[in-house]
DNA sequence: TTTAATTGACCGACGGTCAGTCATATAAAG
DNA sequence: CTTTATATGACTGACCGTCGGTCAATTAAA
């Protein structure tokens, strides 16, 4: 009877034809007035698609996560050193296309998230750490399987993602390159957790 | 003249008796109103003690943070072992009289200073990230030293700071009390780190 | 009388709402 | 098949209440 519009779809497409404005504001300074001007729609109109303005850019993050994520699972298929694919595992959001603006996204997000208690929000986190440590531990556990490292190794796993949040965190008003700081600290890390077999 | 106040003592004043209610609440939903009121004074006199809303969870993360530095430093100098000297660094926020309410009082710190680009909030950030490091360091550095840990174990303390920043953020969503994690981690890393002279 | 300190009425901006409009799909009538 | 009536989801922007921040007026000490 009535046009039905693919809500999904929509939202997304909301979401992202913001992204530009976000990054370069910040959520504090952009208007749902603006938001809306630039996505083409009236006001109201967001409403229908979003709770409120945090609710943008938990869409924005969750297309980012989502690519991010398939990024990781390729890299613990390919056959590069464990060294390298621990380097890359926290490296990952320093490398990648626009990784400033990723980034400053990604800030936003864990802005929000240290912040609301909102139910939606936390399960999102939830789910966020736990394909993350899924994929921490798969390249532990490989190396260790493959007696490449220490067993005490895989107890590592939970502080090396915890150490990427920290990062994001860190390299705020840290103003160095965090790839340098990665780099430095996986080289004398891995030396620590290898096997010494060559002795 | 006139009255002449105490600028500094009644910025923290006003700060230290709006704490409660910004634990209590969050940032986001108290209003300044609120704040004068439960502070005795006007709307107007807030303004001249803070520049906005966010000054005054500076001014209260900055005694939190003070006494907190004031109390590592009596870690170090304390004669327990580098393997629990380590341990407390990391989990002294959660261990501290009223923690729930100093971390809550911290995100909202963190979640500031994530998306605020005001000189002064990376100033302020600066300063601390390098008392703790010095702290973390001085802490290796000793037990290196002392023939306690290996020599990598020095390219660690850099990472021991970030993920306490981590666990700060990653608390919020996962449930689980920090001190367990930080306890396993510490067994497992330190073993990785100690000299094994026994041998 | 001067001046530091204080105040709360006031302002403008913004997030969010809702009563009303529009566009289209459906189907009954001709 | 075409026309017309009607139902409904999509969309809108004027409007409202709230709140951060300002400033002219007031107070009281020197």
């Amino acid at each position: 009877m009535a046009i039905i519009v693919n809500k999904e779809e929509k939202r997304r497409s909301i979401a992202l034809s913001s992204r530009e404005l976000l990054l370069e504001h910040g959520i504090k300074n952009i208007t749902i007035s603006r938001i809306a001007e630039c996505a083409g729609v009236g006001k109201g109109t967001i409403y229908e698609y979003f709770t409120n303005k945090e609710d943008i850019v938990f869409e924005i993050i969750s297309v980012f996560i989502a690519e991010h994520e398939k990024q990781l699972y390729t890299l613990i298929d390919s056959d590069i050193s464990t060294k390298e694919k621990i380097k890359i595992f926290l490296s990952m959001i320093y490398i990648i296309p626009d990784s400033e603006k990723q980034l400053s996204i990604y800030r936003e997000f864990l802005a929000i998230s240290l912040t609301s208690n909102v139910e939606e929000m936390t399960t999102f986190s939830k789910e966020c750490r736990l394909k993350l440590m899924t994929i921490i531990d798969r390249i532990m556990n490989d190396a260790i399987a493959k007696g490449e490292i220490k067993e005490e190794a895989k107890a590592m796993a939970e502080m090396l993602h915890t150490y990427t949040l920290g990062l994001v965190v860190d390299a705020k008003t840290h103003g160095l390159d965090p790839q340098v700081r990665i780099d430095e600290f996986v080289e004398a890390f891995y030396r620590l957790i290898q096997k010494k077999d060559t002795k």
